[in-house]
DNA sequence: CAGGGTCTTGACGCGTTCCTGACGCGACCG
DNA sequence: CGGTCGCGTCAGGAACGCGTCAAGACCCTG
């Protein structure tokens, strides 16, 4: 049974759509606030979740991303907004797909039914990452190493979350520059070198001779564990 | 490159659409009916097919199921058409998403990106591709012989990745020059013998006599399994 | 308002890759 | 038999990409 968890503060909206899902054989979680949404998910991690952007207590992207770094599962963004540039914020910064209320019961449950099918038999999630020379927690956003914690910052860790979600295989810069920066930055391939410098004086142990974050010319880099 | 295969009857909307799309890095093909999508799609696999339900010689539905039969890329839907039951119909037949028109360019570039986004990281494809001296890892963009791993440049990998994705079959040297470095280089076949020269140096067990990188006299190149 | 941390941007050296010639060889054709 | 054409090989110079350092701009927080 595929588990939907439901983030929205407008309770009796709630309460329908958690009606009309369990009545349809989904197992549905709810949250009210953005701190709740990001407890219950990792309480019990849900094969999906339909997200309001409009939430009391933390911008709706500031959830998206907290989701987003260690879980791969689609997000539904509802929104009463319509503007253009807030569709292409969400649904750069991770979403599946955008729908503007009010919305009809029907057009939900098969954007959802779509969501659930392209992910198919999905791969559960490894929410540890280990090498031989650091480990990576994804959900408690910490990177240690034999010498301690390392600390990153905000865009370091961005880069090596999608890097090392991808393990031994290449990620092109393109990838990269746009799941980071965003689709404006696809030539700032700079901005590439400096971080991937800064992580790996951090993580590798001989830092000119990395063994862990590779670039391949040209192309891209590779996070081989 | 992302092929993108964008189908509408309407070819002002359609020009507006490749420019718009060529313009950011995408590669674009364009069909103005359903038979030449399909045709299109069998011809040159796209990545993603941005679909108009309202053809003129075909229903939209029954191109989506005819796609769908063999490509599990993702689809994007346009249609003038609001109704729900539309856009269920549309969802459950196997779109990815459902964009009613009007709508903006940006949302359906974010839209877009979204969906690649998916694929990426899954790649459902056939990412291995083996012969009796190496095998080409297209996903993790790694080749490997009993020696040892190869090291690539982007221009032999995007030669060599073209020929692979063609088992068998012969692929002509326009083909391949367009592919590779563009429309404006079609004459310059020399580039041509330089690369396949030096892919058959690091790939081929004997270079003079080569087994799987064949040339075909006049024609083009053929990759041999 | 000051301070620390983070992000952007520029400049430079170095190694690699790409382009572009020149040459030899074999096949085909008049 | 000589000429032309297409293919493969080699090598050097230009151009590009990568890594590194460092300084300025831009937050936040106290």
């Amino acid at each position: 049974m595929t588990r939907v968890l439901l983030v929205d503060d407008d309770q009796p909206l709630l309460r329908a759509l958690a009606i009309n899902l369990k009545a349809r054989g989904y197992d549905v979680d709810t949250a009210l606030t953005g701190a709740q949404a990001l407890a219950a998910a990792s309480r019990r991690p849900p094969d999906l979740v339909v997200l309001d952007l409009g939430l009391p207590d933390l911008d709706g992207l500031e959830v998206l991303q907290g989701l987003r770094g260690w879980l791969r599962v689609p997000v539904l963004v509802l929104s009463a907004r319509e503007e253009q540039a807030e569709k292409v914020a969400a649904l750069d910064a991770g979403a599946d797909d955008y729908i503007t209320k009010p919305f009809g019961m029907d057009e939900l449950l098969a954007r959802l039914r779509a969501a659930v099918r392209r992910t198919g038999p999905a791969g559960p999630d490894l929410p540890l990452v280990t090498t031989e020379h650091f480990t990576v927690d994804l959900a408690a956003r910490r990177v240690t190493t034999p010498a301690g914690e390392v600390r990153l910052t905000p865009t370091e860790w961005h880069l090596l979350e999608v890097l090392v979600r991808s393990p031994g295989r290449m990620v092109s810069q393109q990838q990269l520059l746009q799941e980071i920066w965003g689709p404006a930055y696809l030539s700032e391939s700079h901005y590439l070198r400096v971080y991937v410098a800064q992580l790996r004086r951090k993580l590798e142990p001989a830092p000119a001779h990395p063994v862990h974050l590779i670039t391949e010319p040209g192309m891209g880099y590779r996070f081989e564990p």
